[in-house]
DNA sequence: AGCAACCGTGTTTTT
DNA sequence: CACGGTTGCT
């Protein structure tokens, strides 16, 4: 192995790599090369203090921070970097929780549920529990979570004091007992459960412990307690922990993140030694000052201010829009003229604080022609008929599942309906016995008609036949067979969209291909499940395609873009009228802090003063943020007066961005058969499409209007449906 | 049992 | 406004 070359780090950066043994805190301040030093104390414990890999335990944020240290940890290292654990704080615990969560009663082949099937889990549980006068499920939904988070058990619930902490402790206890019968945990058992384990097992936690001699963690600020509790246990006696951190990006309060656990470090951990990482090589001096002046508003903050030898750059451009349409108007007229300058769609992003916004930015960049690519929102595996199928698949892997069974059933319609369904869970709560066994034994249920107990047979049989079988064939032989023999296809062929769902299936049986050729042959299903249920928003964000990227701002976090938009900088919006409490103010202009720390040369703020929210059009006053932020900073664009029309975007040239625009195309953009909407002309169907590029022209058919041939250039045609 | 149309409701951020 | 859930009809 080649020598590790410390020259790529400043002095302050190489101290902290080479620092010895012992907690260490670094304080790495936004684009301070946080990820470099993190990647090469990493390489240098393996290369100079001859750790082995498996010693190491490093945690990231996303699945894809940890993609992309692994990567760069392979080219500093070569193979031995493959060995590492380098995942999320839920990947490692799902991996611990595989090896030994029989321990705790379940089994090993147990299920991750997303937040939706949490929540119908819970709501199906106290549906059952028929308790009179329990709050809300939203409510009871978040102070579980919360609960889980902080390391809770019911019983510790019980115990505190919140308002409906009694009632809701119950709750609890009935929904745990119901996801244990699923053979089921939820994101938040993924941590508590491991949590558990150390606690009630003390020989677990001690193997854990003798394993991983370091650990490394990134993001510290954005930790919640358990995970504190686990790295306290998983440390312990050596104390040979790395943190690394920066209040100041800490964005996920409301999802549990402690920001004490990094304030507080020293405290935890009196021998630690602290790094700071203040020059930033990422941004201009007026973004980082403009941002600087913003985040002094905080007062739950360590004093210290970010220092860069880049150059000045310019000033940070505010626009004020009449409308949100006039506002994404403006955003895709300058993101058009800058790439007839010298930048390219996927130098652009645009952040905003809600997913709703990104709908008229959407539409704003659609009538320019724009290349973009929304990161979030609506998750690939959050469609209907993508958590249909994986329904089969969990099913297969865990038949104790009855959530995806009650599903699997259900689609497509085989006439087994709601009282069959109940009849048979009727008998398995009287024979103790699993939703899918009580199939098997549906035709001896008087209760179930003969012709609905048939099928239910035949789906059983099939069930146990594949099951049976699925240990030796791989996800994409399991998916297709789940696909050819349940009629799934012919089902969504039935569906309004349905050709727009089956792309979604073939894609799905892609990730399934690209998976069993990492995982090297059958019997991968389990490992598969697991890494769809933890996959993220996060995970999905790449350069590729050439597109503006939009996204809100919490999903920027580690990401840096030449040009930077955030829009909706408005009261109420930004910071959010649901964020008003003094932590969560703070916690607003943090969210903010991070987006503007991503620019490295443009930054643009924008906000319109009148917006369509929650329905209704509301006049909107300018964010508080916008004036705590230096004006000499700043330079106005230009105001559009009121009710200047919004320019049409002929009067603007056309960009072609010929690779991109393909992809645009073929993502079903305006594509045959497409419905769309003409401000004249009302709602209609794309019937042809002529040309490319400058020239294109689609036929479009009108619901009252009839046929027209418009040009793609000119027409404002508004994209409804596939 | 299954579908379509209706109504009402709840709208931050997400591993 | 968009979704889920419910109702009522076939």
């Amino acid at each position: 192995m080649v020598p590790l070359n410390l020259d790529a780090l400043n002095p302050a950066q190489r101290e902290a790599v080479t620092a010895g043994d012992g907690p260490i805190l670094i304080l790495a301040g936004a684009g301070s090369g946080k990820t470099r030093v993190l990647t090469y104390r990493i390489a240098y414990l393996l290369s100079e203090q001859k750790l082995a890999a498996e010693e190491l335990l490093a945690v990231t944020f996303t699945n894809k921070a940890a993609a992309e240290m692994r990567e760069r940890l392979q080219t500093l290292l070569g193979p031995q970097a493959s060995r590492l654990w380098i995942s999320t704080f839920h990947s490692a615990c799902a991996r611990i929780l595989r090896q030994d969560i029989e321990r705790l009663g379940y089994r090993r082949n147990f299920t991750v549920y997303d937040e939706s099937d949490a929540a119908s889990t819970l709501s199906r549980a106290i549906e059952a529990a028929n308790l009179p006068g329990a709050p809300n499920l939203g409510a009871i939904r978040v102070r579980i979570d919360q609960a889980k988070n902080e390391g809770l058990t019911p019983q510790d619930l019980a115990a505190s004091e919140g308002p409906n902490d009694a009632v809701i402790a119950d709750i609890y206890r009935l929904y745990q007992q119901r996801l244990h019968e699923l053979n089921a945990v939820d994101f938040g058992d993924l941590l508590l459960l491991t949590h558990q384990l150390f606690q009630s097992h003390p020989e677990v936690l001690r193997r854990w412990r003798e394993r991983f001699n370091y650990l490394l963690v990134d993001e510290y600020q954005d930790t919640n307690r358990v995970q504190y509790l686990l790295l306290r246990a998983l440390a312990a006696g050596k104390d040979n922990i790395c943190v690394v951190g920066d209040e100041d990006q800490s964005i996920y309060r409301w999802r549990g993140a402690d920001i004490r656990n990094i304030l507080e470090f020293e405290r935890d951990f009196p021998a630690a030694r602290i790094f700071k990482l203040e020059q930033n090589y990422r941004s201009t001096k007026t973004i980082l000052a403009a941002a600087h002046t913003l985040i002094v508003h905080n007062t739950e903050r360590k004093e210290k201010e970010l220092w860069t030898n880049n150059e000045s750059g310019d000033p940070i451009t505010a626009f004020t829009g009449n409308t949100e349409r006039d506002e994404a108007d403006f955003i895709g007229r300058e993101i058009a003229r800058l790439c007839r300058e010298s930048y390219k769609p996927a130098d652009v992003v645009v952040f905003y604080r809600t997913n709703a916004q990104s709908r008229v930015i959407e539409e704003a960049l659609v009538r320019r022609r724009i290349p973009y690519y929304v990161v979030g929102g609506l998750r690939f595996y959050d469609q209907r008929e993508i958590k249909d199928l994986l329904a089969y698949l969990r099913v297969i892997s865990n038949s104790a599942d009855a959530l995806s069974l009650t599903r699997l059933i259900g689609t497509p319609p085989r006439g087994i309906g709601a009282r069959s369904i109940e009849a048979m869970e009727e008998l398995a709560a009287r024979e103790g016995m699993t939703l899918f066994d009580a199939m098997g034994r549906a035709e001896s249920e008087s209760s179930i008609a003969l012709r609905i107990s048939r099928q239910i047979t035949a789906l059983h049989e099939w069930l146990r036949d594949l099951i049976a079988r699925a240990s030796t064939m791989t996800v994409r032989a399991i998916l297709e067979e789940v696909i050819d023999s349940s009629g799934f296809l012919k089902y969504l062929e039935g569906l309004i969209d349905g050709t727009a769902r089956r792309e979604s299936v073939s894609e799905l049986l892609s990730a399934a291909d690209i998976f069993d050729a990492d995982f090297g042959g059958p019997g991968g299903l389990g490992d598969f499940l697991e890494r769809v249920s933890l996959i993220s928003d996060a995970d999905q964000v790449s350069a590729k395609g050439g597109s503006v990227a939009l996204m809100t701002l919490h999903t920027c976090k580690g990401l840096e873009y030449p040009v930077v938009f955030v829009a909706g900088m408005e009261e109420e919006l930004f910071p959010h009228s649901r964020a008003q409490g003094p932590g969560e103010l703070e916690e607003e202009r943090r969210l903010l802090y991070v987006g503007m720390t991503r620019a490295r040369r443009l930054l643009y703020l924008t906000n319109a003063l009148s917006r369509e929210l929650f329905g209704r059009r509301q006049e909107s006053r300018p964010s508080r943020f916008l004036a705590e932020i230096d004006p000499g900073l700043i330079r106005r664009a230009a105001l559009a007066p009121r009710n200047e029309p919004i320019r049409m975007p002929s009067t603007e040239p056309y960009i072609d961005y010929s690779e991109s625009q393909i992809a645009h195309e073929t993502n079903g953009e305006l594509a045959v058969g497409a419905r769309v909407e003409h401000p004249t002309f009302g709602a209609g169907v794309v019937r042809r499409r002529e040309g490319r590029g400058e020239g294109a022209k689609a036929w479009v058919h009108f619901d009252r209007a009839g046929t027209k041939l418009l040009m793609l250039k000119f027409a404002k045609l508004r994209l409804i449906a596939q």
